[in-house]
RNA sequence: GGUCCCAUCGUCUAUCGGUUAGGACACAUGGUUUUCAUCCAUGAAAGAGGGGUUCGAUUCCCCUUGGGACCGCCA
């Protein structure tokens, strides 16, 4: 059995969350079942789609690591072919042509609001060969879906779906400027793509029984469909546009890293006895719709916060530190040339104080600024006796032939006796003159991180 | 309102009729530590309610309740 799989999301706003889970969800199964993933462009909005959304939905599945098989598929392009299927339905008798103008239509619905039922087209031009045809109104072909009987879907996630087709209304497939619909297109295009299963949100469970008849009708095999959960805000409803961390870009903004989105993702909705970290691979190799829940899950930041974190910590300092540049080049500043090696040693220590790219951002601050800015609350700690510390250990240090742990330590210790105090003592108010605050990385790890210079400099300036 | 769907700790979930209902995040407490963290240990925390079926139900069925999705010439 091949595995031809597809996401199809529409250019008309940045990638959404949950998208990238349906992307991720039809590329492990088609990776899963050595299938192919394509990309499909759903762009016959023409309103809507933008060229830069469809720019960063391919550049944002690609920093996610879902890359798919050939070239991306422009809907838009086969327009053509969706119109001479929609005449072909006509032709056959699937389809008919409604004169229905949009204020009549209009009328329909308001009378329907008023008596409080389910607005529903009349069908009134499904049969109406003695209805006189108006000259000024362009009609839209309406697919003839079928008023008896059940269409029943035997969804992968979901089970057997049964809905009754008299709640199935005659569907527009072609509008009236003669351009197609969502349904129509999206089937046509499943079918010449030879689409085996489609994964899509639970949103399009409707459109998998009117395109069922479209595939019925065509003498169509009709493809597997696996309608998954949706993705529910911290407030419990569908994700929109308007919830603060809806988009990808929101995720990549606070400086998480795609494999720790990717697992998170992954997880949510799916499990796998009680695993929780899958690297990719493993994530390929284990993915399956079985495990697929049936109920929405709600987005928790924190879980997120703490995937990061992990794939943070485990990362090495190179991989770690080409994640950060793009970050802060992105979204903070360039990072100068010189200070990228030292940058890259520190990660090492840098990486088990933050969740973010933007804690390591903060943390790093005493390396990417050469001036370092002592707030007000931390003045306040430097005392007479922090001063006398700070000169004895720059004279100290100054003579310190070879700098590492091991010479510093006795160094340290030495003040610690002379002023009769605690590590405390000595290390915050030397913390704070070379970061500028009393919390940072390890006092000793700032020290050997920073030149001898630049440590001798912070120094003087107390 | 109509149609369809869902229901285990606060959250993500495990359990596929028999478990002290497990794990992870978050939370609380204690410990390590050099500040903030990390790390380690411990703790609190769940089967919505009511009926069945069964020797036995979180698990199967029904009802109630709660929640959600859809109802476009958008996709």
């Amino acid at each position: 059995m091949s595995f031809n799989c597809r996401f199809a999301p529409s250019p008309t706003g940045p990638l959404h969350i949950g998208g990238v889970r349906t992307a991720l969800f039809n590329w492990l199964l088609a990776k899963k079942n050595k299938g192919k993933f394509f990309l499909r462009i759903e762009d016959t909005d023409k309103e809507r789609s933008k060229e830069e959304f469809k720019k960063q939905i391919i550049s944002s599945l690609a920093w996610l690591g879902i890359e798919h098989d050939g070239e991306e598929y422009i809907q838009s392009k086969n327009i053509k072919k969706h119109i001479t299927i929609a005449e072909e339905l006509l032709k056959k008798g699937f389809a008919y042509k409604c004169y229905c103008s949009e204020q009549e239509i209009n009328e329909q619905k308001e009378k329907c609001k008023k008596q409080g039922i389910p607005y529903i087209y009349n069908r009134k031009w499904r049969d109406a060969k003695d209805l006189q045809v108006p000259k000024d109104v362009q009609p839209v072909i309406r697919f003839k879906s079928k008023i008896s009987g059940n269409t029943i879907i035997k969804d992968l996630v979901q089970g057997e779906r049964n809905i009754s087709n008299s709640t199935i209304e005659d569907f527009v497939i072609l509008r009236k400027d003669k351009s197609p619909t969502y349904q129509l297109s999206a089937t046509v295009d499943d079918h010449e793509m030879k689409i085996t299963h489609v994964i899509r949100g639970d949103d399009h469970m409707i459109n998998s029984f009117k395109q069922k008849q479209i595939y019925d009708a065509m003498g169509w095999e009709v493809p597997e469909f696996a309608h998954i959960p949706l993705i529910h805000s911290e407030q419990g409803k569908k994700l929109s546009k308007r919830d603060n961390a809806s988009t990808l870009d929101d995720y990549i903004k606070i400086g998480i890293i795609p494999d720790a989105l990717r697992n998170y993702l992954l997880r949510l909705g799916w499990s796998h006895k009680d695993k929780e970290i899958f690297t990719k691979q493993e994530s390929i190799d284990l993915f399956d719709l079985n495990g697929v829940g049936k109920s929405p899950s709600k987005l928790d930041m924190s879980r997120i916060l703490s995937i990061n974190e992990t794939y943070i910590k485990t990362i090495n300092e190179k991989d770690l530190f080409k994640f950060f540049k793009e970050y802060v080049s992105k979204y903070k500043t360039s990072i100068d040339q010189s200070k990228e090696e030292i940058l890259i040693k520190s990660m090492g220590f840098l990486k088990n104080k933050g969740k973010t790219l933007e804690d390591i951002w903060n943390n790093s601050q005493y390396i990417i600024k050469d001036k370092v800015e002592i707030g007000a609350e931390d003045k306040k700690l430097i005392d007479d006796l922090s001063k006398t510390i700070i000169k004895d250990f720059k004279s100290e240090y100054e003579k310190l032939s070879s700098l590492s742990r091991e010479t510093l330590e006795p160094v340290i210790k030495s003040l610690i006796d002379k002023h009769k105090t605690n590590f405390k003592g000595v290390g915050q108010p030397l913390r704070i003159t070379l970061v500028g605050s009393r919390f940072g990385p390890g006092l000793y790890d700032v020290i050997l991180s920073l030149d001898k210079s630049e440590v001798l400099k912070r120094l003087k300036s107390i």
